[in-house]
DNA sequence: ACCTGCTGCGGCGATTTGCCACACCTGTCC
DNA sequence: GGACAGGTGTGGCAAATCGCCGCAGCAGGT
């Protein structure tokens, strides 16, 4: 499979670009959003992976674009710092999939080639972790405040300082 | 606009009801599956407001057939306990919009109204603080437990003694 | 009686939180 | 320019909380 890696964390690109070779992809890769749109052009991949932030760009403008160049592609969305409102303004936006940060290449792959993992989850009795919920809706309210964070943090209720300790922690998985 | 409301929880339904109807929908009810399917056959909805946990089937099964049934409707899906994968999972069944509770009543209409709550809502929004929404899912997970608290623990990510110490504070105004 | 599982409670160290302070930057207004 | 307000990042520190251990009681099944 041709695949464009659209991400503009060099070591993460990379690692990820080597790891999609090793199991049989043909891999461009771009770091911005003009060099994504003409490596596109040119490849003519038919899976792309596209990290939501794109330097000071949001990837999320990419999408329509790289949908209308490229009706039949295989549309990934990766991003570090995911919640739902996101996710499906993506996939309305033309997305297949939206995968969050820290995903193993082995997810990205099973993604790009359309294997549903929601279709191989039983569906039963997967309650989300408390820290799970708790990471989520920090970002739906962090979204609707504008990325403010003084004002989120008034929001949620709790002091702005932790707010941004939370925000510097990971994902839980 | 005429409503259909499937949701086991019967006093969430029924405020929820009495508040879609002051904003001037007409609202058909359904507490399980085959309530709901008789009940939009007969009523023939344009907006549809989907539980997820509808006692012990999965409100996920009915999207398909409901969709079928009623093309043109608008299919809103709503989760006490939400993920990406879950929502994902929604939208490529069918649905129009994924909400969380606790949704506020104009969430609900502006999401069966198709503007899009993502872009639309006012940054002003009335957002539960995180302590409220740590009750609140705590109380719902206890509930799917059981109310064991050991196995509660567990599905939180939580010790069972952080989960006591918990239960045994006011809840959040 | 025995074992298993759940519950309630206490204690202790590690972690997190709330709240202060300070410096830096970016606009805006006088 | 200078003052000012609002937002952000960082540090420190006491207080609260969490995780993890133990223990005892109590129900249910063998």
């Amino acid at each position: 499979m041709r695949v464009l890696l659209i991400e503009d964390d060099e070591s993460f690109r990379t690692t990820l670009a080597l790891a999609l070779k090793r199991r049989g992809c043909e891999v461009h890769q771009a770091a911005n959003a003009t060099a994504a749109m003409s490596e596109a052009r040119a490849a003519q991949p038919q899976g792309i992976v596209l990290d939501m932030r794109l330097g000071s760009s949001n990837g999320m403008v990419l999408i329509p674009e790289l949908r209308q160049l490229l009706p039949q592609v295989r549309l990934i969305v990766l991003t570090g710092y995911g919640s739902i409102p996101s996710a499906l303004e993506a996939v309305r936006l033309g997305a297949d999939d939206y995968l969050l940060k820290p995903a193993s290449a082995d997810q990205v792959l099973a993604a790009l080639e359309g294997l549903d993992g929601s279709s191989a989850r039983p569906a039963a009795a997967d309650l989300p972790s408390l820290a799970r919920l708790e990471w989520e809706h920090i970002q739906r309210v962090l979204h609707d405040c504008g990325g403010n964070i003084s004002h989120a943090a008034a929001a949620l209720g709790i002091d702005r300082r932790t707010l941004q300790r939370k925000l510097g922690k990971q994902p839980p998985s």
